[in-house]
DNA sequence: TATTAGAATGACACCGTTGTCAATGCACGG
DNA sequence: CCGTGCATTGACAACGGTGTCATTCTAATA
């Protein structure tokens, strides 16, 4: 019994008889015997693992459901996940080191860092394998997925123009993200569909964290014709809007219609609860991971956008207008 | 030059001369040479990474502010952090198993895992170095490191008390974590140094997580003697009394006061913002890893328990008893 | 100046796998 | 029964560093 033969079991490779496998294998359990990492990567020129690229500052439950998701797919298939928290706009050249350090076989990058076009140029120089999260514009020289923000943010929309809400304000998330112009496009789409004006001074800017949402929250509430219904590009920031709503003192929902986006923890930590839109991270994050795996391995050839539905959840933060 | 100096300049090692080391550092950066860490870990039996361990489901801003603080001293010290969710209640095996896969150097325990036996015992016998994060009851045969959360809690009590409240809630938290009973006796020590009875009524389980929280209040509200102040031992509990408190129609904070523990956004996001003890959670990781590393280098042969303060945090949740 | 301890460097085996290629085994057709 | 071709297995050299020990310098000491 080599040790040649103990390798091929171990990575399923073909031409071993069932019968040598199967003792291969015994004598694996009876031994507790675990491949050594190092000699694997250093005879075989692959870590087995790859890397999770997030930004920092971030809402963090929403990284947390995509290594949920990643991490699901790397333990099935035996890889390891090194999670890297990097700098806001982080330089192409330290995630190079990154990867230069680690060896990771490839990397999922989250949103925004994958709309960089010198970071997705400086891996495709390296042929590094990655996928990127929640593109912005997708390109079709790499492989991406993500919610159909567009999709979900028309059917928020839509929902309050249900209720009967016509000056519902848009509270726009970091720019950086492809998310939050398909966000605003979505809501401002829906607009037209029913022959609405897109007032300017209803659309805000906002960065995605609780407060950035209070500022732009209290900029609308004090415009002189206040919106009836706020839409926040996230659910962080629509708590920041509640916040900013309690504050001036309006009574919720009725003195204001409040929406998020995500369906985070927190939108069922305000109150009252909020209407969202729920986007499948975790398995938009398992996807990005299999597809990634399989760049690695060599089994796909051809790169591919996919999107996932969102979904509507109404809850008690949004009721029909009064009055 | 030889391979061997090259690997004493990367390895810090004594006995180069000045000259040869700055000659070997100018050459890496021209080469951008990164040592392969396969081969370093093959032949020196070391992976220069740790595992981070945490149970699943877990408030993340927590993990996430560990995370923070073990993966800056990994950075500085050029160690890989290796995340790892488990499951509630991991077998020792699992935790084994993980590495015996991985290699990791060494482990940071969060809570509750480094307070069952088995698992300590386990790791002990393996010889792999860990430090356990807020421990149940300090033992001396291994390093620990967390918040004074005894003394938090007495201060948040007190803090009650201050205001001129007497029947006061607690709501415990999970009973597997060290944590919740050094907060449960620091709030009944407070009340028995100013001679107040211990009601068992207004004393609650909890689970740490916001239903958990929103459960335990409505039981709390619903007393024929109603407390008038209740503290959550997290602040995701607390952020669960106050939807509780206000589907029961309680003001805020005249009704009903509220008080949470950890400081985390959560804390931020609701409203009336939360009074809570702030634990310095990143600066307990970073003293984790760094006698973690201490011990896997061997400069370090005895154990010890680290304790940091904590610091009361006064917003608007509570506020003086009225009528 | 010769001696010598310790500093500085290098030679070489080895860490535990995988890739390559050769050797062997086996089933089947002629 | 032998030759042929593929399935199966093993031998052996990498992979890129580190540990060990031998060798060469260097400078202080006698």
């Amino acid at each position: 019994m080599s040790i040649k033969t103990v390798s091929r079991v171990v990575n399923r490779e073909a031409n071993v008889r069932p019968e040598t496998r199967a003792r291969v294998e015994s004598a694996i359990r009876d031994l507790d015997f675990e491949p050594n990492p190092a000699a694997r990567g250093l005879a075989g020129r692959r870590t087995f693992s790859i890397g999770l690229l997030y930004e920092i500052p971030h809402e963090f439950s929403y990284i947390q459901q995509l290594l949920e998701g990643v991490f699901a797919v790397c333990e099935t298939h035996g890889y390891t996940l090194l999670l890297r928290p990097v700098s806001e706009e982080p330089a192409a050249a330290d995630i190079v080191r990154f990867i230069a350090q680690t060896r990771v076989d490839g990397v999922v990058l989250t949103a925004p860092i994958g709309d960089r076009r010198e970071i997705t140029d400086a891996l495709r120089t390296r042929n590094t394998p990655f996928v990127q999260i929640s593109p912005g514009i997708a390109d079709a020289r790499w492989t991406s997925v993500g919610p159909d923000d567009f999709a979900g943010s028309r059917a928020l929309t839509e929902h309050l123009l249900g209720l009967g809400h016509r000056r519902i304000a848009f509270i726009k998330g970091d720019p950086r993200h492809g998310a939050t112009e398909q966000r605003l496009s979505g809501h401002t789409e829906s607009l037209r569909e029913h022959a609405i004006g897109v007032d300017p001074a209803l659309i805000v800017p906002g960065r995605f964290d609780f407060e950035s949402g209070k500022i732009a929250a209290q900029r609308l509430l004090a415009l002189r014709e206040r919106p009836t219904a706020i839409i926040a590009s996230n659910d962080d920031m629509a708590a920041g809007v509640i916040v900013a709503a309690r504050e001036a003192g309006i009574a919720l929902p009725d003195g204001l219609s409040v929406a998020g986006f995500d369906d985070s923890p927190t939108a069922l930590h305000t109150w009252p609860p909020l209407t969202t839109v729920r986007q499948p991270t975790a398995d938009i994050a398992s996807l990005a991971a299999v597809l990634l795996l399989e760049w690695i391995r060599g089994d796909r050839r051809s790169h591919t956008r996919e999107t996932f539905d969102c979904r509507l959840i109404v809850r008690q933060s949004t009721a029909a207008l009064t009055g």
